[in-house]
DNA sequence: GCCAACGTTGGC
DNA sequence: GCCAACGTTGGC
């Protein structure tokens, strides 16, 4: 079991638009970074869980749980025209960009905000906290983890 | 709106 | 394969 964040724009696309999704589900498209794309293609399993993150917007933290549900598959949107996420160098018979199904597991009793998290000296390594990183998708350790979901005012162990 | 950081692109 | 230029990200 590996646990991961994924940020999103709130604007764009927040937690609460993936709880309104049927089945809670989302495929999380548009991932075009190689690096982003080999951590789901060689190390998401369905059953990983990560954090939900907003990023870009007023009060940039962690709203809830997720649940990985699928594993790496061609990502559609590469080979859509009409897509921002068009990429006329993916061939269909060798899809480039991946993306995994993505499930709302469970908010926060209180949202971790960015400020929250870097007050926190124990996570002073996460990926999300470094200057300059720009992944969209990180893993995270499993320490890491335990400590946010204690922050947002859940138990870990019962997830 | 600013700007540091970093990934990608493309000429050579 | 190098690396400068460019575009994007994301906090502030």
């Amino acid at each position: 079991m590996r646990y991961w964040l994924f940020k999103s724009e709130p604007d764009v696309f927040s937690f609460d638009h993936l709880k309104a999704r049927p089945k809670k589900t989302e495929p999380w498209n548009g991932v075009r970074n190689y690096q982003v794309r080999n951590f789901m293609r060689d190390d998401m399993k369905p059953g990983d869980l990560g954090f939900f993150y907003h990023s870009s917007c007023p009060e940039p933290g962690i709203p809830g749980v997720v649940e990985i549900v699928s594993e790496a598959k061609p990502d559609p949107t590469a080979f859509d025209k009409k897509s921002d996420y068009y990429d006329p160098k993916s061939d269909p018979d060798n899809p480039r960009w991946l993306l995994v199904d993505v499930a709302w597991k469970v908010d926060f009793k209180q949202f971790v905000s960015l400020a929250e998290l870097r007050e926190q000296e124990k996570l002073a390594e996460m990926l999300i906290l470094r200057r300059g990183n720009r992944l969209s998708v990180t893993p995270v350790e499993k320490a890491h983890f335990n400590l946010i979901c204690k922050l947002g005012g859940i138990d870990p162990k019962k997830l």
